[in-house]
DNA sequence: ATTCATTTATTTGCATGCATATATTCGCAC
DNA sequence: GTGCGAATATATGCATGCAAATAAATGAAT
């Protein structure tokens, strides 16, 4: 029952480097960061070696710092996410889902029209997290399942990385009715086993994060992954 | 000068993995290869933990294991391979790439003819590596890049990841021919900047390396990273 | 011989000491 | 105040001790 230490030290350090608790660019001192957790620096250090494997943190001679990401690198990584999961979906439509699998993707589609209209962002949110993982997971392809999940650490990658704070503005709303549209699509298309469209609907559909994120800076919107591109906000 | 010793124990243990020294399957004890290598467990851990992040080994309860690859994660790898380098390639081709660099690929197709005709497998193995890496890298895209370069860590899925053995084999040697008119058509298509046909040449030339593996393994061939894959040799 | 429980031997996860490398502070000249 | 070097403080890299967890060995029962 009681979680290794360097897993609890892994797990809040990382929700505080996405959260934006601790910025692009800060210093992390195991030494520092022990005493603060009360454990000692061996644990911590495995914790910093795995952010390090992640993407999150960088090493230089003397240490850990938090990474920080260019905008350029921001937007690189939405397209991975976008290939990646394309390849997946068109992998998917290729080899044929049964029709269980069909009716659960269609039951979601539903969910998010329901969504769309009433409810509010956090279950819009959970929603599609799960509808995307569900899809990634119908390739069929354990390593392009990980590669997938591996793409969404980057600072708006993640199917849920859009900024909550835009979820009244006009624009974001009309960006929720696109999506739910390339969704409708996308199944279709995996239904009909056309694999080239499946691919390049969900690379476009990966690109309406780029609006969201030059949404997000425009505005100076306080988004929690703000704090790890440089030169915004 | 001194190198760290973590990093040592890094690049010691991954290539004696990759080599196949250490087959997929075989435990790793912290404290036996301390013992063996004369430093202690920490610098070891450190790698340990690198090597987990890469995806070579597997950590269970008590301890790390050499992963091992089914074959289906082998071909997948592949593809994976395939896809990144497409996209960095298509990426190249629709931003352009300059006449230097054009020069420069260029060149390295005429370095391929000469060995082709007369130079041995170690020499096209080490031009091609350079070849890929030098597509990679015109995308320009660091995120890009670095995926690439770690999508070569599976098993016959790096631009050198080909069986020496069958050097001789008249497939192999066709092989070879054939992957050269996909470099050629493939620094084509970036100079003409059609991304699309560089994305599907690039590609299909992954696939190439399916044939590779089929046949190491139908061959009984001795080659290093079949000591990763289950139930093959 | 095979299964199971018990004992023994290793090994891991974590804490911590120490030497060296790195950062920080201080002092002094300008 | 700013720049530069010496002195101090702090953090890292590695080694190692120790308790608890895991693996291996032993042996009894079937």
């Amino acid at each position: 029952m009681s979680e290794l230490q360097w897993k609890s030290a892994l797990y809040d350090l990382r929700s505080q480097i996405v959260s934006g608790e601790l910025v692009g660019g800060t210093k992390l001192r195991a030494s520092h960061l022990a005493g603060e957790m009360g454990i000692s620096r061996t644990p911590i250090g495995e914790a910093l070696i795995k952010l390090e494997g992640e993407g999150l943190l960088v090493r230089d001679k003397s240490g850990f710092t938090v990474r920080s990401f260019a905008l350029d690198e921001v937007h690189d990584a939405i397209d991975l996410r976008g290939l990646l999961e394309g390849a997946a979906v068109q992998r998917a439509a290729e080899r044929g889902i049964s029709d269980v699998e069909l009716k659960q993707l269609q039951g979601m589609l539903l969910e998010f029209d329901r969504v769309l209209k009433g409810g509010d962002v956090a279950e819009y949110d959970q929603l599609n997290v799960e509808f995307h993982h569900t899809l990634t997971g119908l390739s069929g392809s354990d390593i392009l399942i990980a590669e997938v999940e591996r793409s969404y650490r980057f600072p708006f990658a993640g199917p849920s990385a859009f900024p909550t704070q835009q979820s009244d503005s006009d624009r974001f709303r009309a960006s929720l009715i696109v999506g739910q549209q390339h969704h409708q699509q996308i199944v279709s298309a995996i239904a009909k086993r056309e694999g080239g469209r499946a691919f390049a609907l969900m690379c476009e559909h990966a690109r309406l994060a780029h609006e969201n994120v030059r949404a997000a800076i425009e505005a100076r919107e306080h988004a929690p992954q703000l704090a790890l591109v440089r030169n915004a906000k």
